[in-house]
Order: structure tokens, then sequence, then C-alpha cells
DNA sequence: AATGAATGAGACTTCATTCAT
DNA sequence: CATGAATGAAGTCTCATTCAT
């Protein structure tokens, strides 16, 4: 019952790429470094991945499923379009703030020439790689939201989100629960309709 | 492409880094290409900029001193905090659409061992590069807005602005005049105190 | 491709690694292509040949000994000088015709630094690998041949005929029984002394 | 009156690379040794040729110049046929003797992916680099010559001899003006119509 | 001041060979 | 015996930077 010599090399590898790529961004990361992180001689990386663009991409994907994941997991049907919303924005804040790696990388991912035409919040939205289709996609739609396109109703609910993240892996900022519930109260005063409200 | 008589071949070279560098990404835009693009010689370059770092964070100089410039000559000190808000968004909104390849760049630069420690909402707040102070520094204390961190307010009020600029860029959206009020007045939803309204 | 039940692996392999190399070549044709075409591990190959240039030079062995083969076959001590040389080209030419693997093959072979130090002639004209003495070996000597060194005299019959069939692989020349003859014909010319002819 | 730093940087880096691919054959010659044979940068054989690819080609044309250029001043309008052969023969040794590495080059080369497509009797019976037509190509056709297709008589006529001067190069055979004129006569013998002799 | 040929460090990738299973 | 994952030396090519003209 000896495990394989090592349990799965392909993941040493691709979190090994992470690592670096988060801390030294992509150019200033060959793959001889990567190699030597993970603790793996070069040419085993081009026996799990075909080239450099494919360990990438490898890399997005996992996050990708790990963030469809996350959102499947955290969805609760009984709850109130708002209550869904509070629950989705602080799911997302957990899951970015626990893997700041992850948000490292994907900022340069998605401004890079990898991630040109994908776009962060469409892999939010839309959890494609999980075959279930994303629990939250009716959230964005009727009553009591703006009359506004859902792209733009994503970008209200998940930059500034985003942003106040990076500011808290930065040390610009303290995000505790309250500060999320903050946030989550501010970005629906965004998306909602401003009623009367007694 | 015949460099202008010799108005400043430090402009040209700027442009041409910026135009290049927009399109393809960093990585993909050597400094042959830049000389070529600007119609100068490689050495010229070096002339010019310490080295391709340099040349690289003058065009950000050049993108953050037009910003401050615009958010001066916009300013209107009569008007009410709102009004100020609206004015400010408009005001970045139009900036932002009329420099595509700006935010290109600038997108990459953030993401980038360039830019790490530097992020958009300080450039964008603080006129660093202007003299005179940053002529909307009030705007984000005080009431009607709601009691949180100014960088969570600044987050609330220009990443969603960027991110849909972004996408009418990308053809996903179309910001007309009536499009950036709605998201203007979102944000100030986001940032205001929700108060009674009758 | 399952191999074959057991017969000879060592030569599965040879053939898998003539039919890869004569297609694309020595160097586009790596020991692990060769292994999986023949359908064997990459390691097995080393169990049978000590390296790479040792299953290089046994492709060639098994070419020399087939010639050799054929030309004591095809040998008839009755004959004239004469008829012994046309049957000899004729075997040739039959020969190469019919294994064209082996004829890009050695194209290569013998014109790389594995057979620098080969002749294709001086296989042709020893059967080196075959126990006994090649039967033609008088051929090229005394009347009516030319008073020529015998290496010159194999480059006359040999030569031509060899480019021969090489453009009839390559389709731009169609050899057929009376082609050969003919160019048989032409090679005796060269080599035997132009009497008179009445 | 300073000649440029290098006279020709793009001939001596083709003459090294001649060389040491004579000498090692294509696989053991690396750019980098090319590099350093002809005392150069690595990078600066880019600067000359697009790739590895190029170079090869390149050497190739400088041969096939060469030969057309011999061919046009060595050409007797004058002559009859059989006096413009022997010329031919002549000066086609003469050229393939004096230039040994040319013939190990093309030896490789055309037995390679390189040249696989050409063939060298087509380079010498047209002169393609020269503007000129090739002045011998009316001699393969027509009294006395035999009937066969003309690319037969080419390989009658060349093979035999390139496969001697090879032989040659090597010191199994001693090509002197006697022994040329001997394989010019034999050829012709292979090529003409053995007519009635008194 | 301007130029661009020259350079070589360093990046990516391949592949012959080994060896633990 | 057979296998194929693992390895790293070595090869090709790019590109920021220099410097002689």
């Amino acid at each position: 019952m000896t495990a394989k010599v090592q349990a799965n090399k392909r993941q040493v590898i691709i979190r090994a790429a992470l690592e670096l790529i988060a801390e030294q961004g992509f150019h200033a990361t060959p793959m001889a470094q990567v190699a030597s992180h993970a603790g793996v001689g070069v040419g085993s990386i081009y026996r799990y991945f075909k080239d450099r663009d494919d360990l990438i991409h490898a890399i997005h994907e996992e996050y990708t499923a790990k963030i469809g994941l996350a959102l499947v997991e955290g969805y609760d049907p009984q709850a109130t379009k708002k209550e869904q919303f509070f629950s989705l924005i602080a799911l997302l804040a957990k899951f970015f703030i626990s893997s700041p790696l992850q948000l490292r990388f994907v900022d340069q991912y998605y401004n890079s020439p990898y991630g040109v035409t994908k776009k962060r919040e469409e892999v939010i939205s839309d959890s494609i790689t999980h075959p279930k289709k994303n629990p939250f996609a009716d959230l964005f739609s009727g009553e009591p939201l703006k009359d506004l396109p859902v792209i733009v109703l994503h970008n209200l609910s998940f930059s500034p989100l985003i942003a106040c993240v990076r500011d808290h892996l930065t040390g610009l900022l303290s995000m505790d629960e309250e500060m999320i519930e903050n946030i989550a109260a501010a970005s629906w005063d965004a998306i909602s309709n401003r009623k009367v409200v007694f």
C-alpha cells in the first residue's frame, strides 16, 4: 500500500507555480524555478503539462473549480434574495481571503494574454466548471433590484468586494465579519431599489 | 514613421510604447519594436530612459498626471457633495472611455511586478503628480456618507465604474450618458446613508 | 499495437524504428515514439539495444544481411559475365524497389555520423554479413570490362541504378522490367569495352 | 575608408557552419558552436538568419549559385555534344573536388528533411540561381543519345561521377585528369548509342 | 545626439537514458 | 523481464542593453 512516489505530482507542481507566480509575477517565474520549488526535475513538468501556457491555464481552472464548489455548497434556496446576496458576498470574501495566492494569481491572469478573453465576474457568476447550474443565477434579476444590465449589477456587487479583499491582504484594511457585512450592505444599497424606508 | 521634427522624442517614445503595450501586453513588446514604432533607433530610447522599467514607469506617470489634471479642471467648489460625486464619476468615466490605451496599460501595470505597490484608487484620489492638492479630497468623509474607511468608500465608488468602462471597451456594455448617471446613482447609494425617503 | 505474442521483440523494435526513421528521419524519431509504435515500453528497447546508436546500426545490419542473401540466391554460376551483370542489376533493382523503407533509411545512414565510414557499394559488393563469399566477386575484373579500378566500376554500375530507384519511389520515373533492362544495358556499356560491333 | 567591422559577417557565419556541418553532420553542430567557430555571438547569427533552417538553406543556395556560375563559365557553344559532355563532366569533377566541404554538406542536405524535395541533379542541370538558362540544357536530348528519360540520362552521367569524387575525397581513389576523362568516357558510353565502330 | 549591429544571459522545451516498481 | 515516470543536459531562440561610428 505504498503511495505513488508522489501522491499527486501534478498538484504539487500547480501549487509551486501558484506560489511563485503570486509572489513574483508571470514573467519573473521561469519553469526551472517552478521545478525546483516543486522538488521535481524540469522535464517532469512537461509530463503533466504540454507547455508553460498549459500550466498557467491549469492553475486557473483549479481556482474556478474551487469557487464553483464553494458557491454550490453555500447556497440556501430557502433564503430571501437579500439574504442570499449577503451570504454570497460573505462566501466570496472568505474564499478570497483564505486564498490570497489565487487572488494574486488571477489578478495577473485576467490582465494578461492568457486570460484576456475571460472575465473574473463571468467566472464567479457562472459556475462553469461545476455540472450543476450556478445556484445564484437568478439572484441578479427582478425585484427589488435596480433595472440595470446584469453585468453592471455584477460589477457593483463584486468589484468593490474584491478590491477590499486586495486591500485587506495588503494590510491597508482589516476585513472582519462586521466589515464584510458592511460592504455587503453597501453593495446591496447599490444594486437594490432605494424604496421608502421608515 | 518620421519622428516629429524633434518636438519631443521622449513623448513619441512613451506614446509608441503605450500603444504597443496596450495591444500586446508587457512581455510581448520588446524594446526594438517600441523603437521602430516610434521611428527612432533602439539606442535612443536609452538616452531618455534609464532602462525598460524606467520607460514603463514613465508611461504610468503620464497617465496619473493626466487624471490629476482632469480632476482639477472638473471641480466645482460650489456644488453639493452629491453633485460633486456625480460629476466626479462622469469625469472619470469620460476620461477612461476616451483613453482606452491608458486603461489597458494600467490594468497590466497594477497587476505586475512594476505596480504591485501602487493602487489605482490611490492614484485617483491623490493627485500625486499635480502640485495642487486633490480638490475632491474632502468628498469622502462626513455626512451623508456611511461611516466606513475611506478606502472602502473609494472601492465602492471607483471599482464598479472602472469595471464597467472595461466592459464598455470590450463591447459587453454600452456606456452612454444615462448609463453613467445610473452607475453614479448606484454608487452613491452604496456610499451614502440610506435615509428615509418620502 | 499488441506486440506479437513474443515472437521476437527485437525484430518488432527494429521494424518500428525503420518505418519511423524512413518516414521522418533520424532526428525526428525519438525513442519514445519507436517504443509506442512497436507496442513496447521505452525501457524494453534498452534490453535489446545498448543505446540509440546500437539500434540504428542494428537496422543497417538487417539490411545488409538481406542484400547479401538476395545476391546469393540470385546467382547463376553458369551464366556469362554479361548475363550475370544483367541479373545482378535486376536483382538489386527489385530488392530496392520492394524495400523502399530500407532505401530511405540507408540514404540517411550513409550520410550521417553513423555511417560515414561505410559505403553503400562496399555493402553491395561484399556480402559482409553473410558467411559465404560474395558470389559476384569476380564479376568486376577481367575481360570484357574496362581497365578501371573496381571501385569505379562499382560506381558506374550501382550509383545510377540506385538514383533511378530513388526517382521511381518518388514518382519521378517508372521502373518497369524494360526500364530496368535498359539501365542495365547502359551501365554495361559504361563498364565494358566498346568493341567493334557489327 | 575603414572596412565594416567585419567585411561580411553573413559570409563568415555561412562558412563556419559549412565547415562544422561537413565534418560533424547536422545534428552534431549546435548553433553555439557555429557562433564560436565564426567568432561571433550566438545572437548575431539570428540577425542574419531567421533560424537554424534558414542558415542551412542559405548554405545550400551558396552552393547552387556557385555551380550555376561554373557551368555558365565553362560552356563552349561551338563544341560538339560529345565534347560538351566531356567538358561538363570535367567541370563538375573539378568543382566538387575543389569543394569537398560543399559535397559533404549536400550529401547530408539532400538526405535530410531540409532537402527532401530537392534533387542534386535538378540543381546541376538547372542553373536555377543564374538568370541565363542552363547552357547545357539541350545536351541531354537527341542524337547520339539513347532514347531514355532525361532523368535517367542525368543519373547515368552524374551519379557515378559524384560517387567517385566522394571516394577520391575519402582516399579510396585518386582522381587525376586521366581518371576523370576515363569516367567521362565510360559515362558517355552509358548514355550514347552504341553504334558500329570500326 | 543618434543609431543599430553585436552580444550573451537566460527562457522554454526535448529526449536519451535510468531505475523503482 | 517489462514498464514508463522521472530526470537534466543540451539545444534553439529572444531580447534588454551596450558602444563604436
